[in-house]
DNA sequence: GGCGACATTGATGTATACAATCAGTATTCT
DNA sequence: AGAATACTGATTGTATACATCAATGTCGCC
């Protein structure tokens, strides 16, 4: 039973559950795929009592859809759910940009912000850009939207922000870009560094409006490059959990 | 076991999960308390399996906290975060009436909704309103936003609607309206309406700006009274979730 | 008398055994 | 021959038993 050393602090619980999210994002089960949980069992040598506490959480989650009849599937999304739910996110980010600049944030409070927008600087300077340099950009990336999130200071928004992240931005633990795609991201990564720029901006002068509107824009950008990216069938690895999609020529 | 006759279809979980979500938001545990599972057993009357799931399920659905150590306890909320909660929604249905009038609905698609419209003004009509029209109301009211947000045809944003929407609105299944608040209720009542009637007209003029607009501020008239009813400590029970609250001075 | 360590108790997390329900297939009747 | 029904297989939903962990109370020692 405890055959790995590091994981032996979490719960059962939560390795299935880690074990399956990553099994669907990563394509392992097709959407509309029943899952069974024998099967899940297996995959995942924990017992089912885990295993079904792990189901019904990735339902709660969005990834998984209960059966009528009993059992789940994976859930299916067309091309237009995505973008959806990307402009979703960019709306709920534009209302903690807002809330930030209108509740006033320290000096202080803005520091990790300011570090994490340099660190990205770095990276991003870098002409023919790294792989592994845009795989740290992407955990920085995700580190920044985090803290805006947090300047909010509004659980209930942030916990709303984290659910709606779910869905376009989840990506399985093992995330490389495409060669080949890395000096068109790199431009959309300068403009995306705009657009932090500009939100720390108006976060620090207490612009409401203009954080908002900004952090819209911002999730229209993303929008706009999942569609060419699923339009070119290039760099589809930018946005991940496309494996979810049902049919990607829809 | 099987001593009620109309619950007899659902599941155990489900019931289970009714159960507690019933006895949370009615105040039979306080925020922060410490939910056992045995008591649980006890209370629902279904054996500890089902009683997890439905744990699990309030969790991810915010009613509930994990414990660090193992267990649940009742979330506790600030009275900021029921404002938040609120206007977050209202962005959100800000967005979704957006959808709706960009993307178009038919005078068909309008048809169940203006029915609605119509049921609510005759119940608001009568002067001194009644409990029974005011119960009523509460009902006709929430499936008017739910008809609202599936007019988005966005399935992503409808379910994160519903999320939003389960903390500042959620409501034990017994909900009665204060009398001696039933005038005053009367008059938001009346705004409330104006909104509504706003926000149809915009979709159906495909005034995408208007219909987002419009709920935002249909969302900031609701934050208005509730904070005007804790200062009051007034028909406290015109929203509910209250007994979530840690504080209510605070 | 106070502090610390140990034991005991209670709870939760996990595993497995049982029951009920659903799907698929074969057989029989019209 | 087609359709309906009954049967069988499997899978999920439920219950309970076990193990592990945290909390608390007590006893002993300093």
């Amino acid at each position: 039973m405890a055959d790995r050393e590091a994981d032996r602090a979490v719960s059962q619980t939560v390795r299935a559950q880690l074990a399956l999210r990553d099994l669907i994002l990563s394509g392992g089960l097709r959407p509309g795929e029943r899952i069974s949980e024998l099967q899940a069992v297996e995959t995942t040598g924990v017992s089912r009592t885990p295993v079904r506490m792990a189901l019904v959480r990735l339902e709660e989650e969005g990834l998984l859809e209960a059966i009528p009849s009993g059992g789940f599937m994976v859930k299916a999304f067309s091309e237009r759910d995505i973008l959806d739910s990307i402009e979703l996110r960019g709306t709920l980010e534009g209302l903690a940009a807002r809330f930030a600049a209108e509740r006033g944030v320290s000096a202080r409070d803005l520091e990790p912000l300011k570090e994490c927008l340099n660190e990205i600087d770095d990276l991003v300077r870098q002409d023919p850009i790294s792989v592994e340099a845009f795989s740290s950009y992407v955990a920085l990336n995700a580190r920044f939207h985090a803290l805006l999130t947090e300047l909010s200071r509004s659980p209930p928004l942030v916990r709303q922000i984290d659910r709606a992240s779910a869905l376009p931005f989840a990506s399985p633990s093992g995330f490389v870009m495409a060669q080949s795609a890395l000096p068109e991201a790199r431009q959309i990564l300068l403009i995306a560094q705009d657009h932090h720029r500009v939100v720390v901006d108006a976060i620090e002068n207490r612009e409401g409006a203009r954080a908002e509107a900004i952090m819209r824009e911002h999730a229209r950008l993303a929008a706009r490059n999942l569609r060419l990216a699923l339009r070119n069938r290039t760099h589809l690895d930018l946005l991940p959990a496309l494996a979810l999609i049902r049919s990607a020529a829809d």
